[in-house]
DNA sequence: TAGAAACCCTTGAGTAGCTACAGAGTCAAG
DNA sequence: CTTGACTCTGTAGCTACTCAAGGGTTTCTA
């Protein structure tokens, strides 16, 4: 098949699949007479693989290594719990990090319940207050916002799109 | 005062604050002989604003907004409560989406309690099963990793880093 | 007063994970 | 033979920074 129709079965963008390709994560394709690339099912199934993982917002770096353990099936799968645990982890404290954000954002939304002139908004005034250091420990994760160029991202797939 | 103190007093590094310059978030201080920032208590003001609102997640964008509003008070306060709102959702739905995410890892990760041989691993085999799509819907919210450029995003601004 | 250390400058590139576009080529149907 | 759908490569863009190179400036110390 060509990569269209790769990318309806397995509801990724077509740049998307290049980009895999570039980066290592799927094996370079076979190519017809007109250059194009040629996909068989291992490649639905990698490329599978590949899309559930990130709908559980793994990145691709513990994509590959999860690809690892599945091309040595002799190895033991105790780094593949290890990863898991970990990553597990990340989503944890991740959450526990937006809940004090909600917290604090809701503390400042009540500074302003009714509608007044923005010289004396208390929410204005919240934020203008000096910075309190929060004792949160470093941790890859990300903020909250996303309207960055994958709309697709972080929050699963959703079915083929045509 | 000189971009150093400046950085210091804020809890901010240099290389952001001439960054927000650069992005029009900083008004464009005065210079010295030696062509250095020469900062006042202004800046101090208008740093430590944008940094609260960046410990509280807020996009660039937002923070421009919000100063917008500072700057012309005769305006409404409506539109501050608004944004916040709106923000407040972005974490509220963010958290949503970890929560679903949580209880899939740890289902997958109850396929493989044992240590066993990657052929026979509960985890991979699960992560191999066919792309479930999820309800979810489209949102501006990001991931759950961040061992990007910035260990200092999205974790709050953690005292002075000397 | 010389030299070293600490600070500052600009410019450009890199980070994750894509997305989007330009400008070209390929292929099947009518 | 043309139209339109598809594909190709290459490059640039998005967030919010961070880092490094290769210089200049200031300040401290001997």
């Amino acid at each position: 098949m060509k990569i269209g129709e790769l990318a309806r079965l397995t509801g990724t963008n077509v740049e998307t699949i290049r980009y895999y390709e570039r980066d290592g994560l799927l094996p370079i394709p076979a190519r017809s007479d007109g250059n194009y690339r040629i996909y068989g099912d291992a490649h639905v199934q990698r490329l599978s693989f590949i899309r559930r993982c990130r709908s559980l917002d793994m990145t691709l770096e513990e994509i590959r290594v999860l690809q690892h353990f599945k091309e040595s099936p002799q190895e033991n799968c105790a780094d593949v719990n290890r990863l898991l645990d970990l990553h597990i982890g990340h989503v944890a404290q991740r959450m526990q990090e937006l809940q004090e954000l909600e917290m604090q954002l809701k503390d400042l939304r009540e500074r302003c319940g009714e509608t007044r002139d923005a010289a004396h908004c208390g929410i204005l005034e919240g934020l203008s207050q000096a910075i309190v250091p929060s004792g949160k420990t470093a941790s890859h994760v990300q903020g909250t916002h996303w309207h960055a160029a994958n709309p697709n991202s972080a929050k699963g797939i959703q079915g083929n799109q045509v």
